[in-house]
DNA sequence: TTGAGGATTCTC
DNA sequence: AGAATCCTCAAA
């Protein structure tokens, strides 16, 4: 149960030290947020934590995959202030944390696809029933909301102030320099925008690179 | 290890 | 109607 702390509550995870990232390194082009969001840390105020290792771009009218392509809908926290949570609800089961990026009105943002978490797992497996490691937890956006309990109630959450006591740090790790770049997962529009970052040979992204060489059997 | 199919509800 | 997905089961 999340509970609501004002902008000026304290921000304390016990194992992590690290800063807030400030409401500037959001205002910019989701394809520039995205790549340097890698190997950032998702925090909650309850213990949970984990690296940031995969996620995708959406850049709004300019986007035809973008949920805010068609311009403001129900669905409008993408178009609000920079850092603050766009979480949607999909495929009938599952929920979708996305970063707001860039300026109010752009309907742009980053979807956090995959983390690794670092701490505060005997909080998540109870959340995901079917995980048996730790890279079962994150390895996915839906598995990642559902492990850090982001739902409908976190939608507009602002990270910067972590007004609903979730933020994202930096601890000191750098982005890394060589992230596989390569197409979005689950659209069915713009699919080759290349628009989706990993880091690389990470064994808790939700789609590994497929294998180099597939024996298959003799005709 | 890989692939196919069902679940289930919100939005347009 | 289709979705920014996950899980289970079957087959090789």
């Amino acid at each position: 149960m999340p509970k609501q702390t004002g902008p000026d509550a304290p921000f304390t995870v016990q194992p992590v030290d690290g800063t807030r990232l400030p409401r500037a390194f959001y205002q910019r082009p989701s394809t520039v947020v995205a790549p340097e969001l890698l190997n950032k840390l998702l925090v909650r105020n309850d213990g949970r934590v984990a690296r940031i290792v995969e996620i995708e771009a959406y850049a709004g009218s300019d986007d035809p995959a973008a949920h805010s392509w068609r311009g403001m809908t129900a669905r409008n926290s993408m178009f609000g202030e920079a850092g603050h949570l766009y979480v949607y609800f999909t495929y009938g089961m599952h929920w979708g944390s996305n970063v707001v990026c860039g300026d109010v009105g752009e309907g742009v943002a980053v979807l956090l696809r995959a983390a690794a978490p670092v701490a505060g797992q005997e909080l998540m497996y109870p959340l995901r029933p079917a995980a048996r490691r730790d890279h079962d937890l994150a390895s996915g956006p839906g598995k990642l909301s559902q492990a850090f309990g982001l739902d409908r109630h976190f939608d507009g959450a602002d990270l910067v102030t972590a007004s609903h006591g979730i933020t994202i740090l930096d601890d000191g790790m750098a982005p890394p320099d060589d992230p596989v770049v390569g197409p979005r997962i689950g659209i069915t529009r713009a699919v080759d925008f290349p628009w989706r970052w990993h880091v690389r040979d990470h064994r808790h992204v939700s789609v590994r690179a497929p294998r180099a060489a597939t024996p298959k059997r003799p005709a």
